[in-house]
DNA sequence: TTGAGTGGTAACCAACTGGATACCACATTT
DNA sequence: AAATGTGGTATCCAGTTGGTTACCACTCAA
């Protein structure tokens, strides 16, 4: 006979959060952006020098993503010729515990890879 | 006169874990179906009923990735018809509390949108 | 006046992604 | 024999994504 489908033992709540939070992080390079804006504030060129991979266009949709999400804050700093900052707000920082975990959890994706 | 390029205080192995670990994450639905794995072993057809907008194509597709990543197991239940099994691995809990608060900062996210 | 350095944006395009639909093999139940 | 319930796969296709390249406005130094 076949099996009875058994009741999941975790919910979720209705329009899920995580997959709120993933719809942040899923852009590329979105969590690198917000790994190297938690060393503290960054500009616009620093940034770009940080991922030397990411194409300014990229870099550009991500800050604003994040900006307008509330993950970031964008300042105008007043040198010449003028620059932009950018920092993680509070609720930015509260990323960074997650995802450090998920670093930790990437490093040992890496080892299993290499030993199979 | 232009801004000095400041070093990052923050440093990135090479080849990066924490994208390893996204390039994990980014599928559609991945995070999802780790959470209700979480729960405990489940079925293909439980996995679908969890999560009603996952296609059987897609979901399948996700499995196989997390267990090519070994993030998931599939045992064969002997049952009539004969039914597969889905459970985390021991790594595939190490994501468990780094999602915990992913969808912790994803509530604020949601509250955050709600009020604004 | 020209050039470099700031922080971007616009247009184009190939590749990837995932949704929908149809379909399959197998084992039981009816 | 047919229907149902397992766990999927094959095919198609439209939408999204992000890389590339070119370009822009502005400020200051040479």
């Amino acid at each position: 006979m076949a099996l009875p489908v058994r009741k999941s033992s975790v919910e979720f709540p209705p329009n899920c959060p995580l997959t709120e939070c993933m719809a942040m992080l899923r852009g590329a390079w979105a969590p690198n952006v917000i790994w190297y804006l938690s060393g503290g504030p960054r500009r616009f060129g620093e940034l770009r020098h940080d991922i030397p991979r990411i194409s300014a266009r990229v870099l550009s949709a991500r800050l604003r993503e994040l900006e307008s999400r509330g993950i970031v804050v964008r300042r105008l700093v007043d040198s010449s010729p003028p620059s932009a900052e950018y920092d993680l707000t509070e609720l930015g920082r509260e990323l960074i515990p997650a995802i450090k975990s998920l670093a930790a959890v990437g490093t040992k994706l890496k080892l299993r890879a290499v030993s199979c």
